[in-house]
DNA sequence: CCGCTCATGTAACTGGTTACATGATTTA
DNA sequence: TAAATCATGTAACCAGTTACATGAGCGG
């Protein structure tokens, strides 16, 4: 058989999710998503209920029947082979995106921010922080909830807050030094 | 008209390229992805060329002709309305996903770290650890060359490498922690 | 002149989004 | 029982990737 290609992050993830919920519908694991403080895991139903076939009809995913009610549907486990394909997708043989600087779309845009008026720089900057500051603490409002309940998950959002405090730290490094450089020209 | 739809981070990213790079030819452009130390910044042909295409059938880039030798090509510039563009997309009036907690694969990952026997879970903090330094340092050295050179692009630089020193210093504290509790059960 | 890299593309594919549809269940 | 929301989809679209093609310039 040709080497199977390597699994998407969203599938992936959805393989851990069900891996980690035990057996569980599709819509339960698109909650996940839907409820998850990073905004660019959408959950959308279009990407959500293929890739569950998808990750079924390659063997990871098993399903059962399951009644609601008079509502029929199925819930998935992960299978033995999903089991496997999970930890190999874990690593720790990466490509190179994995470990390496991660997307950031507020740094992308910064990169241009002598693009406006030093006055708006400022101001820019400012909203920034603030922005970045209020998903911080949310964040760190759910790491408290989570510190008892399950360690992985609170490790989780513990890297969250982590990395905003980093970009915190870094956009009022950036205000500073901005606001230094035009009192000395 | 009907509102135009907003760009794409790929669209804004080149905008601010060839307004920050002067006119300069689309290959111009994808040799700063290209050479980019940010790995999801793939720089394929078969997605400039077509974009620069249609950023100038918006009316946001225009051409000039040039001449390299015998070879015809066509270098771009950022019009006025590139310009009011490219201000709109830098903000500040950001969907949520841009300044909130971005995408880190190495995260979603060690969020099912479980599913590896113990000792394996120490030895994947181990090597996420050193890979990610090495990244770090990497960048540390660009950031210091960049130093004197233009402002943006060394904040551009120092952003990156507070980020993944918050990395870091998750991973570390994710394998201590992991130390902890595996002695205390 | 040969082969290598530069520079500019193009065509097919694909994963994920948007927007819609539909029946089941809950709530006012 | 009417309205809202839950749960499960589906079809069209789209941006970006992969893989290929092609000619120009250059180093041996």
């Amino acid at each position: 058989m040709p080497p199977t290609r390597a699994l998407t992050e969203l599938e992936g993830c959805v393989l851990g999710l069900v891996w980690a919920n035990g057996p569980c519908t599709p819509y339960a694991v698109r909650k996940v998503f839907l409820s998850s403080k990073s905004p660019h895991w959408s959950g959308s139903a279009g990407a959500i209920y293929p890739l569950v076939e998808r990750l079924a009809g390659l063997g990871l995913l098993g399903s059962e029947a399951h009644a609601t009610g008079r509502r029929a549907s199925l819930r998935y486990v992960v299978t033995a082979e999903g089991v496997r394909a999970l930890v190999g997708w874990l690593g720790p043989s990466w490509p190179d995106w994995v470990a390496g600087v991660p997307p950031d779309p507020l740094r992308t845009r910064l990169r241009f921010l002598a693009a406006l008026p030093p006055a708006q720089q400022r101001q820019f900057l400012l909203d920034a922080e603030e922005l970045v500051r209020e998903h911080r603490d949310r964040l760190q409002d759910e790491a408290d909830r989570r510190r008892g309940e399950d360690f992985y998950r609170y490790m989780n959002v513990r890297g969250a807050v982590l990395v905003m405090t980093a970009r915190l730290e870094w956009l009022r490094e950036f205000r500073l030094a901005l606001a230094n450089s035009a009192g000395a020209s």
